[in-house]
DNA sequence: CTTGACCTTGACGTTGATGTCAAGGTTTAT
DNA sequence: ATAAACCTTGACATCAACGTCAAGGTCAAG
């Protein structure tokens, strides 16, 4: 299939994928007329780098992900590499989490100084 | 005082300084040489931007503040508008926190899929 | 043969708050 | 008089993941 094809199915831009082949990730061949040319495999590792965008990850941290997969593995996370970053990705976001927490209450106090019985909602359990 | 010794009492650069002019959140008279000339306020101002900078404002929303300050108000927070800045702010962080939480949640079922027992910690209450 | 739907590479625009350099004017001290 | 330490405006660079044009080649249908 074409890149304009892969691109619906994967529900990307083309702009998109020659960008992911541009950081590696991701390679076509190519016809006689120059046109990039995919399988069903790539459709797989596209997929696999939306759903790890879509959860914070950044295309160098899928990388480990496609080479997973592009080296037979079922899944891209099943790799010790995919793992390491899965768990650096963790610790990142718990250290976001704890810094957003720290925010949440400067400004609340800051708030509550400033015009007392303004500050509503707990994010806790609501 | 000149834009040096502000940006040193500030802890700020001069660079930092002259877009905080441009974006209109402060201003400068100046001397007969073209040179920026700053008074005790301003160190006010600057300070409110940077705390404010400091807990995940943009300079946008500090603007209220700064105009609060310099309508003699003797906190920036004081004032209407910017208690309006102060709860959405709180409404963002609280969406945020919640898509991180909800995002680590699908990361760390993906790793546990990927490999059982890798999980480690919690962020809730340590 | 020509319209239209594909494809190609290349390159600039986006967002925010600066960093950094360029090229120059001013002031103070030696 | 000249170096050192200020100041000025202007403009490009940064980070990520693309969006959006530009200018053109390819191919099937009418």
């Amino acid at each position: 299939m074409r890149i304009g094809e892969l691109a619906r199915r994967a529900g990307v831009s083309t702009r998109a994928l020659r960008y992911y082949e541009q950081q590696g990730l991701i390679t076509a061949r190519r016809s006689a007329n120059g046109y990039r040319e995919y399988g069903e495999a790539d459709l797989r590792l596209v997929s696999e780098i939306r759903s790890l965008l879509a959860v914070g990850f950044t295309l160098d941290d899928a990388r480990p992900f496609v080479d997973c997969l592009r080296a037979g593995h079922e899944s891209g996370g099943s790799c010790p590499e995919s793992v390491a970053v899965y768990q650096r990705k963790l610790a990142e976001i718990d250290d976001e989490i704890r810094a957003l927490l720290t925010r949440r209450a400067e400004v609340a106090a800051q708030l509550t100084t400033a015009c007392p019985g303004c500050v509503l909602r707990k994010v806790g359990k609501p």
